[in-house]
DNA sequence: ATTAATGTTCACTAATTGGCTAACTTTGCA
DNA sequence: TGCAAAGTTAGCCAATTAGTGAACATTAAT
């Protein structure tokens, strides 16, 4: 449950191998959390997927590098047009939202 | 292109079915758009789904019907944890993020 | 061990969200 | 038509994000 699979791109599955399935203790004990936090993870996982630096991806999307670590590390919250744009512009992809049940 | 799907969950699923798949013109148009109007049709959807009037999703999920209004309507943006809150609380449900290529 | 690259933390500011209340408008229906 | 429910808009305010530079810490490599 704690080894990355590097070629993960949905968040879904990123928790679900972070933290099993739904339904199970772990995986209920995150829903419960602050769930942002783990998008850090995401974030960076891509950009090393994409080879970049902080720098790099910051320069991409215009911001600093201080603002990527915050993103990457902390608890901060990010508004969602700024998600789509470091998504979009950094790394060219498109950020998609599903509901699940 | 036009007609709504009262089942829709996915937010790729809607713009599939109103802008048409990636790559069409009309989508395109869209893709380059500030993405996050499109969340308060989703959101709309969801809510009627659901049988719920402005005022019940906002005390559910803590809010006004203010806010829920704003949020379905203009192009305020809105934090990833607002949204993770609204979609959870509101509607008992998950927010799934995931990287298209 | 030194150096350079990369990443993190600090402090500050401007801009924006989200909460709130009240007023206004639209919709639906008896 | 008239009434009530539902939705929208307008301000205001506190809290937070996003942007910035500088200083500090960590990592990687030779």
């Amino acid at each position: 449950m704690k080894k990355i699979n590097k070629n993960l791109t949905s968040f879904a599955d990123h928790l679900d191998s972070e933290y099993g399935k739904r339904g199970t203790e772990t995986r209920e004990k995150y829903e419960e959390g602050f769930e942002s936090f783990k998008l850090g993870v995401m974030l960076q996982e891509l950009r090393k997927e994409h080879g970049m630096t902080q720098e790099q991806l910051a320069e991409k999307c215009g911001t600093t590098k201080t603002y990527i670590s915050r993103i990457e590390n902390d608890a901060s919250d990010i508004r969602l047009s700024t998600l789509m744009r470091i998504i979009r512009e950094g790394f060219g992809k498109h950020l998609s939202l599903s509901v699940d049940v």
